[in-house]
DNA sequence: TAATTTTCCGAATTGAATCCGAACAAGCGT
DNA sequence: ACGCTTGTTCGGATTCAATTCGGAAAATTA
């Protein structure tokens, strides 16, 4: 029975305690990330920790959570510029900048998505879900003809999975086939082509 | 310190081991899989279990290797088959195939890789890259013309690793934005177009 | 059969997760 | 300022699962 703070002290209590989480899982590893070291990295009692969390579990999920709101916050203000871009480019930044994203803080977010990620991942990433439907629908609407491509919300759905996983697990692999601009760069064309290929066959069937 | 199984009887133990925990994981969840049911369900003493494991987590690493190379045995007797049709409908064989095999005995697999990062086991997924890389190296010699189209390493890492986690991903929802088949049929017409535009780009180049 | 090796076991140990009640702080009406 | 209620912190005590260990049983060898 977790209590929800209420005062300042306590709202800033359970953010040492979710900070303390990444920095935790991220030195020492899923094994090694004892309640202990989380409360004295936090700065807090063991006793605190289960005030506000049901488990050890459920601080992994809030680690979980914000790091999937955050991710979200990210690219939420980068929507206007990439619905200007060719999709191609705007698929590149993308990458980029989530890339970028996972690696900031010395990796901090990458170590933990390892391990941490998938817990119970479709809860989780709806928000980020939402945002990346987002862009796509406000995509879609700034450039109309792209409208009548067949099977967008498949190629939707591969798109977003695909990127994500293929990000994640790129930058996971020590020894990765083809390097992370390759890889960027082939799923943006990829798609790119698939749109490409859609509209000329409509094309053809309109002369 | 893990002995090597010596006799008939030894291997048979580690069978059921690695059999069982399947069995605990995908009825009970990773929080609620202790070694003392892994040891029930296999018919075994729990100090068996350190006969052949390191510890508790050795035996999901097991159960990970087991259910990788499965996967590759699987796929490896449709190459033939496959290195035989158009690129799209490979494709979705493919995916279809790898479907059934995770439903199989009740969705036992595929419970086991939802809660595979979880659980912190690392997916060995070496032999199944190196099964699906033969497939397409002989796909390609099958229909030499695809040589010429580019960036096939990336297209190739990108299509496995975003058709495997695409894959698990939409089994694992409760409530896909889309059906199996039109998610296949999306990943199939993604790369088909690709190759498609790719070629007729280089015939434009020839003529 | 006796000696040796392999296998099996489950009570005892260990250590991390979790609980709990006492002590400390903050808000609040008087 | 003062007492009262509510919110917060803490860390020793408890619980429970993972792991160990020493010896019994089965298989193998000679």
């Amino acid at each position: 029975m977790p209590r929800k703070p209420k005062q300042d002290r306590s709202r800033a209590t359970v953010d040492a305690i979710v900070e303390a989480g990444f920095i935790a899982l991220s030195q020492r590893g899923p094994a090694d990330t004892t309640t202990r070291h989380i409360a004295e990295i936090a700065g807090v009692g063991v006793g605190s920790l289960y005030e506000y969390f049901e488990n050890k579990q459920a601080i992994f999920n809030a680690m979980s959570q914000r790091f999937i709101s955050d991710t979200a916050a990210m690219i939420k203000p980068l929507t206007p510029t990439l619905v200007q871009m060719p999709i191609d480019e705007a698929i590149r930044t993308l990458l980029n900048q989530f890339r970028s994203f996972l690696e900031q803080d010395d990796g901090r977010y990458l170590k933990c998505v390892r391990y941490a990620m998938a817990v119970d991942f479709e809860l989780h990433l709806d928000p980020l879900y939402k945002v990346l439907n987002n862009v796509i629908m406000r995509y879609l609407m700034e450039h109309p003809e792209t409208l009548r491509v067949s099977r967008i919300p498949a190629i939707t759905y591969i798109g977003i999975n695909g990127g994500i996983f293929a990000v994640i697990r790129h930058l996971s692999d020590p020894d990765p086939m083809v390097s992370f601009d390759e890889m960027a760069d082939g799923l943006a064309s990829m798609i790119g082509h698939y749109i490409a290929a859609e509209l000329s066959l409509l094309g053809d069937v309109v002369r």
